[in-house]
RNA sequence: GCCACCGUAGCUCAGAGGCAGAGCAGUUGUUUCGUAAACAACAGGCCGUCGGUUCGAUUCCGACCGGUGGCUCCA
């Protein structure tokens, strides 16, 4: 979406990615994630047997509060311990995180993970001690000399304002410089245990120095750290990387290239579902679907700004004819184009145009990840062109709309961000109020709770983003609603007004699930594999008991297909007790075995995923059954 | 792109400077079975690619390609 995530960063003041030397004692206000599951116990290889959610999300406040100086407390003793270990280490930060704490250090060689069983041992020595954490206010002087070794803690002084006062945070021999709160005595840390190291560059900055950083996660009891652990197996076990393959839905190939996806016949269908679905409910609001190529001349990308401002994502022109095509990477001027074929009249405004346009752009390598992050995707996307005085209503429709089809996948709570005019911006002001009143009205209309970005817009216009969280406790934004005063002045859009007047249309991008791609991988994620019905790539699996069983077990199928389910046989020789325990890893939602009984009685038995058996039930029941759940989205 | 780690069969992973291995999956055959794994045989490999060291490299070294976890970015 929108036109240009580069200028946008660029109208950032750089201030805004600094860290503090100690996080604000304020937590960020965390939404709930609430994941639907099913929730009947299965066996122990069942994937979808735990609700996944982050222990974080069902504390009180004070639990929060708690864990909060845990950790803080843990980073300081990891720091100690890497400082005995590595007396020149110089040590930079370490905050407490969501479900832990890290700390960067500039080393002479990066940590090890025997170093990291080291540290650990370190660490749980100095909280046997039980040592207080004695926290000092010192003079900016004072702070100066005490960290004279440590260049990155100088850095940070002189980025503290003057008027505010400087501490130093002392637990046995070591002392850093924090003004955050901790835990009394070491010994509160009562569970913790070290995760990984990574690089990561000081204050964010690509162009700094980088520096090592070691990830911990700390808890107020060894229960807790437990659970915590198990959770993190289980985001594992719901990888979509993992399910994709085990499920059969996509592949990437070395061939093909990094971040570019074949779907599988299996993530074919239920791609198409969720394709199919989603052409069906914009057509029902209002919406134009359209097609448009996947390349332009250069002359359409040097018009929109991409060759000035986004050709380090695009991949390479191609030459022909003497003439320069670029693969696109967004699908916002095509559809400028349409609207732009004929002279419109404020009669056919609103005019909503949508597409699932597959765009291409070139990632840096290290960012690619499964379906979550491509080089080449399909976004469902459309841009509304309209009055000033239709705004509101049509963002109002926006949002109705994507809480209609998030809802239908399961997703009932979001959080949600209005993003306003950044320092640097494009437009004039009315138009910027004018569109942000608009926006906020539509959100408080629907009592929708939202964040405030201030100044975070793009330089193009303001919006709206929101998130939704996968099962690794990511937040994935995939809804967004943008405003662009850009475009239509680049392209010189207008509209013939009442009064006969040319006008300057709004032009509002909108993507609602974002990436088809995305979108999906944070729904295998969801579902941990097990789709729901309407969903599921394969409803149904007959089984035959025997061979002699096949060709009712045919005719089960064709019924099944011809009420528009989508069954497959199992055929293979295997033993039912096989069969029954492939279709059960394949999360497929209907079992249906056929033997004697079954074929003589026009049933089959019914077993569901949840392990529960329904017994035999008529063709004509289950039919019924499985298409009112298919209707329900269930 | 940067830092670290990793690339051996479709998958998960052993292995060792000198004949390439297991389990699962696959194929075939036997079995015809009542709610989570029948039995057997077979097949499957440029040990990511290129270069270097070596009598000999899948193994050691380097570069590249790809992956993983982060950083940065982002739909």
């Amino acid at each position: 979406m929108g036109v240009n995530e580069i200028l946008l960063l660029r109208s950032r003041a750089p201030s805004r990615k600094a860290p503090s030397p100690c996080p604000p004692r304020s937590y960020a206000v965390r939404w709930k994630a609430q994941f639907r599951f099913l929730s009947t116990p299965g066996k122990a290889t069942e994937v979808h047997r735990m609700p996944v959610r982050s222990p974080s999300a069902q504390a009180s406040p004070e639990l929060l509060e708690l864990r909060h100086r845990i950790r803080h407390s843990a980073s300081h003793i990891m720091a100690d311990a890497v400082l005995q270990l590595f007396p020149e280490a110089k040590y930079a930060i370490g905050p407490p995180i969501e479900d832990g704490f890290y700390y960067d250090f500039d080393v002479a060689r990066p940590f090890t993970p025997e170093d990291l069983e080291h540290i650990e041992t370190l660490m749980r020595e100095r909280i046997a001690q039980d040592v207080p954490f004695i926290r000092t206010e010192v003079s900016r002087n004072e702070a100066k000399a005490a960290f004279r070794e440590q260049p990155y803690k100088q850095e940070i002084i002189d980025g503290i304002p003057e008027s505010e006062s400087l501490y130093t945070l002392r637990h046995g021999p070591f002392t850093d410089l924090c003004g955050g709160i901790h835990v009394e005595q070491s010994g509160q840390v009562a569970a913790f245990k070290l995760l990984s190291v990574a690089g990561a560059y000081w204050r964010g900055d690509e162009r700094n120095p980088m520096l090592q950083r070691i990830y911990g996660t700390a808890w107020e009891s060894q229960e807790a750290l437990d659970n915590y652990l198990e959770l993190l197996e289980e985001a594992e076990r719901r990888d979509h990387r993992r399910l994709g393959r085990e499920l059969d839905l996509y592949s990437v190939h070395d061939e093909i290239g990094p971040g570019l996806i074949v779907w599988h016949p299996k993530g074919g269908v239920l791609r198409t579902i969720v394709e199919n679905y989603w052409r069906e409910i914009h057509t029902r609001h209002g919406y134009n679907l359209v097609y448009s190529p996947h390349i332009g001349r250069s002359n359409l990308w040097r018009t929109s700004g991409h060759l000035d401002f986004y050709q380090e994502n695009m991949y390479a022109p191609m030459e022909l004819d003497e003439q320069e095509y670029f693969l696109k990477p967004m699908n916002c001027p095509f559809h400028i184009m349409i609207y732009r074929s004929e002279l419109r009249s404020y009669r056919e405004l609103p005019l909503k145009i949508g597409e699932l346009g597959t765009v291409y752009r070139y990632e840096r390598s290290g960012v690619l990840h499964g379906l979550m992050r491509v080089r080449g995707f399909t976004q469902d996307d459309a841009h509304i062109f309209c009055m000033p005085e239709q705004v509101e209503s049509e963002v109002g429709g926006v949002l109705d709309l994507t809480f209609e089809i998030l809802r239908a996948f399961g997703f009932d709570e979001y959080q949600i961000m209005l993003s306003t005019r950044p320092e640097k911006y494009v437009g004039d002001l009315e138009m910027w109020d004018h569109a942000t009143a608009s926006l906020r009205n539509a959100l408080e209309q629907r009592g929708l709770h939202h964040d405030i970005d201030e100044g975070g817009g793009a330089f193009y216009g303001p919006k709206i983003d929101i998130k939704i969280k996968d099962a690794l406790g990511r937040d994935w934004q995939c809804t967004t609603v943008q405003f662009d005063f850009n475009l239509p002045e680049r392209f010189d859009l207008s509209f013939q007004d009442s009064e006969s007047h040319r006008a300057r249309p709004y032009m509002v991008h909108r993507a609602i699930l974002g990436s088809i791609e995305r979108f999906l991988g944070v729904l295998i994620e969801h579902y941990g594999g097990a789709f729901p019905l309407w969903l599921a790539p394969v409803q149904a699996v007959v089984i035959p008991i025997a061979d002699r069983h096949l060709p009712y077990a045919d005719s089960v199928a064709s019924r099944l297909r011809g009420a528009g389910l989508r069954a497959e046989v199992n055929a293979k020789s295997d033993r039912m007790n096989a069969k029954i325990r492939q279709a059960q890893l394949q999360k497929v939602p209907y079992m249906l075995v056929v033997g004697d009984r079954e074929s003589e009685a026009n049933a089959a038995a019914v077993r569901l995923r949840d392990g529960s058996d329904l017994g035999p039930l008529q063709l004509e029941d289950i039919v019924a059954r499985m298409t009112s759940e298919v209707a329900a989205y269930a």
